[in-house]
DNA sequence: CTAGTTGCAAAGTATTTGCAATTCA
DNA sequence: TGAATTGCAAATACTTTGCAACTAG
């Protein structure tokens, strides 16, 4: 469930450079999140409220409207990309690539989905004047 | 955005005889809605809200809560099928296949994509101790 | 008759927003 | 400095729930 990393001046650097590199400005706020998210190069899904606490956690002072904020404003950069799978909560993931997902019944956990293996073919084509933006592919497990 | 049927006498039956047989007691209520939903055999997807409307519409009588307890109610008798795909809102699907959606990001409507092309190979095997209930595939689309 | 269902209004959950205070470039 | 960002609290959007009144079998 945890599975942040520490906020290391490395990690917090690499950061800031993630955020410049994008154009969003590195403000103490975003740095800390940008840092939780990936400053050891791992790949990661969150939600709003687990980024909250960890960040509370880690070094306090980011109220939870801006991690809302902040999710909004690195997927319109294009640093997380939005999963929707539970009509209830957004999931984030660091890991930009279409690959597909495990969403646990049981817990509403996403998992990342072995991507080796899938192999889709013939996507239907987008209708005329539309493109796809993204194929959200996930696998929905219940226990046996 | 409409196209629900009217609600003729052999619709109500057929809706009927749908509920009977998977031991959801017909109601007046959830006739209706099931008339709505199936009662000319088409597919359709609906939210809560669209179904509501449709129902207001067309007798009356049925309280928003009771939508919702109901499009519930079907799917845990495998009636419907829900289809998550964006954070707000859940649709609901009266065709119980597994089979691709579009989802139009800028009216949020969702609606089937062409399935016969379709070939997804290699599907991730289920972790221990699971099953894979659904695999949810949805196309979100955008305006070129 | 009585267990299941309905409807209302109230509660809940996830997320967004208005706006004054603050901060980064 | 000035535009962007933050934080709080209030607002919003969707959905569920408590409970008394009703209804199908």
């Amino acid at each position: 469930m945890a599975g942040f990393p520490d906020i290391t001046p490395v990690h917090a650097e690499r950061a800031t450079q993630w955020l410049s590199q994008s154009n969003v400005r590195p403000t103490r706020q975003r740095v800390t999140l940008a840092a939780l998210l990936m400053g050891d190069g791992r790949d990661r899904h969150v939600t709003a409220e687990t980024l909250f606490e960890a960040a509370s956690a880690a070094d306090g002072k980011v109220s939870l409207a801006t991690v809302y904020n902040t999710l909004r404003a690195f997927c319109d950069a294009g640093l997380l990309r939005e999963i929707v799978v539970d009509g209830a909560k957004s999931y984030f993931d660091t890991d930009l690539c279409d690959h597909p997902h495990f969403f646990w019944e049981d817990s509403a956990e996403l998992t990342d989905a072995p991507r080796e293996s899938l192999d889709i073919r013939n996507l239907p084509a987008a209708p005329e004047g539309t493109h796809v933006v993204a194929v959200d592919v996930v696998l929905r497990l219940r226990r046996s």
